[in-house]
DNA sequence: ATCCCTTTGAAGCTA
DNA sequence: TAGCTTCAAAGGGAT
């Protein structure tokens, strides 16, 4: 697989190789009728998410403002990300998440346009866009004046800049007018995790910054849990951690979720990722492509943030002691580390295969 | 309150 | 280098 850190050659994971599964064809025809008329049955009811309470006057601006931006998403859009169908870059119900993408710095060209001209700025599903984690969410505006704004993309300085640098911001492209990405539904306006350690070294609130307590207060993070974290907050340390980029399924995840689970009453993330682990093996090479893609754009915008992160900052070798579960559950250890969703499904005991025929299981 | 489950992919670790 | 492990998201369920 493509590597990201092996220098910043030209690659960095472009080659984004589209994993083959054998049968896919049969798969994709056997999934979508799944989808389409067992989880209609169990449908419920719907979670149409366009139909939230009214929004916050704050949000509606915000809106505003990308709807702006998202005129200029066709034009910024390449290849087949440009094509991508509705989820992801319509609104759908998704209107709260803008999402900004940057010029490939490693093209061929070694260019990186300016940040004005290179926003494109769609608004994904129901979660977050796939590369929301990498996009400011305060309520505050970015105004276009901010010191932290874009100057100069090239002033890389390194993984241990001090506060305060103004380049690690410039890659973030904030559109004039200024708008930190926000979710309204997961209420990250003014999250006291914010203005807590949820903070790049550039003061920009980040919510790929988490505090660094454990896997579960990011959950609180990322759920928008705001309250209750507040005495926690004031006795840790603030040890900001700055979470991995999300890779293609998880993007693939973080879009479709949503749909799923209006499709069906499933409920359960284990269940509904199941699924979504059959649909993604259902997709074409090609809206896989779009995926990987974006999950290498996210990659890059990572490693320009955050230039000295590594991987292992969040790594906790269980060598030794027991901090997470075995993995031999759901990881065949037969397979050398290249698992197989077929391969790693329980037989007929999971939640998702109630509602699945057996013929996908 | 915390961990598990469940998925895939990226990256780290170990022998 | 191969093979294994951890983490990324999500949120209901289990402990």
């Amino acid at each position: 697989m493509p590597q990201l850190r092996g220098g910043g050659e030209e690659d960095l994971g472009a080659s984004d190789e589209l994993i083959s599964f054998k049968d896919e064809g049969e798969e994709k025809v056997q999934e979508n009728s799944f989808t389409e008329r067992d989880l209609a049955d169990l449908k419920s009811s719907l979670v149409n998410e366009s139909e939230a309470p009214a929004m916050p006057e704050a949000v509606r601006r915000v809106q505003d403002v990308q709807r702006v931006y998202q005129e200029k998403l066709a034009d910024h859009m390449e290849d087949g990300i440009k094509h991508h169908e509705e989820p992801m870059y319509k609104g759908s119900g998704y209107s709260s998440y803008p999402f900004l993408m940057l010029s490939d710095p490693y093209l061929s060209n070694g260019s990186m346009s300016t940040l004005s001209s290179k926003v494109p700025v769609v608004q994904p599903s129901h979660g977050v866009h796939p590369l929301t984690p990498l996009i400011p969410y305060n309520n505050e505006p970015f105004s276009s004046h901010s010191p932290h704004l874009p100057a100069d993309l090239n002033q890389k300085q390194g993984a241990h800049r001090p506060p305060q640098t103004p380049d690690i911001p410039a890659f973030y492209p904030i559109p004039p007018g200024g708008v930190g990405q926000i979710s309204p539904s997961m209420g990250w306006f003014t999250h006291p995790l914010m203005l807590g350690s949820g903070v790049h070294t550039t003061g920009i609130p980040h919510p790929a910054i988490v505090p660094h307590s454990g896997n579960k207060d990011m959950e609180c993070y990322d759920r928008g849990m705001k309250p209750h974290l507040e005495p926690k907050r004031e006795k840790e340390p603030k040890k900001p951690t700055i979470k991995k980029p999300l890779n293609a399924f998880m993007l693939y995840m973080k879009e479709m979720r949503a749909k799923v689970i209006a499709e069906c009453t499933l409920k359960e993330s284990a269940a509904i990722n199941q699924i979504l682990g059959r649909r993604w093996h259902a997709l074409s090479r090609e809206e896989q492509a779009k995926y990987y893609e974006l999950a290498r754009k996210e990659r890059q915008l990572h490693m320009q943030l955050y230039p000295g992160w590594s991987a292992r900052d969040n790594y906790v070798s269980n060598k030794g002691k027991k901090k997470r579960r075995s993995r031999e559950k759901h990881q065949d250890s037969s397979s050398g580390g290249k698992r197989s969703a077929f391969g790693t499904y329980k037989e007929k005991d999971t939640v998702a295969a109630q509602f699945l025929p057996m013929e996908v299981l």
